[in-house]
DNA sequence: TTGTGTGCAAACCATTTGCAGTGTC
DNA sequence: GACACTGCAAATGGTTTGCACACAA
């Protein structure tokens, strides 16, 4: 299971020899146990909000460090708003809504998302992502 | 069949009621046949190479509306070199290469790419994209 | 105490826009 | 000849970087 409460996301930085400050404390409540695919403004934000002098650039390195350690996963950008933050970080597929660009987990395994031996000849699959 | 031709997209853009200027006819040429899918850049650049005084405004702008017309398609921008465009308009599927960030497509139906009838409740399923 | 983290301002970079001049139909 | 198109320069917007100061360990 990913981390996804505060708790575990403060351990995972200490493990990982970052430093936990107010701010980032600040990121990881803002993050935590959310699944609605937060952009990086939106994070802010809602920091800004109860933290008004923390800088952009703290919220973004933040955000930056929790995917390099694996707390958080990027979305692909399907709209112009910016990087997209997945507090899910296990493989999952997503529905995304062209109206209101909201963005909906699903969890279901595709079994047959295969591809043909020379389609694949070279490569390593990685990952299987599916976006309805 | 989607049109792939130099001619196929001037007819296109005439019937549509654009002006057939040479600036849109080397972007015609640029694209026509690639399934590489090139950036906006990437195609500046060979456009410049033959034309050394299009503007980027020109060729971004055609490659808009071209995309308005349905002659390319957008592909969900994986890296952050910017959107990469795509002479097939039909339905397929992309195998990324995480390596040189090649995108190479793929063509096959994966006819169980269905959600539940809770989960698709409220939204009409208008593609369906698989990225390996 | 010491080096990591913060925050400001400026830089970046793909893309868009304003606008005067240009060329297609 | 009219109006769409072009190209320059400047604006945009999300994100990153440089750097002096501050604070967690």
């Amino acid at each position: 299971m990913a981390p996804r409460s505060v708790e575990a996301f403060v351990e995972l930085f200490r493990r990982e020899g970052f430093k936990i400050t107010p701010q980032r404390r600040a990121v990881f409540e803002a993050v935590a146990g959310d699944d609605s695919h937060p952009t990086a403004e939106q994070i802010y934000g809602r920091i800004v909000a109860v933290m008004p002098n923390v800088s952009r650039t703290t919220v973004y390195n933040t955000l930056r460090d929790m995917v390099a350690v694996g707390a958080l996963a990027e979305v692909e950008d399907l709209t112009a708003e910016g990087t997209r933050y997945d507090t899910n970080t296990e493989q999952h597929h997503h529905l995304f809504c062209m109206g209101c660009h909201s963005l909906i987990d699903i969890h279901r395994k595709y079994g047959k998302l295969e591809l043909s031996v020379d389609e694949a000849a070279g490569y390593r699959i990685v990952r299987r992502q599916v976006t309805f």
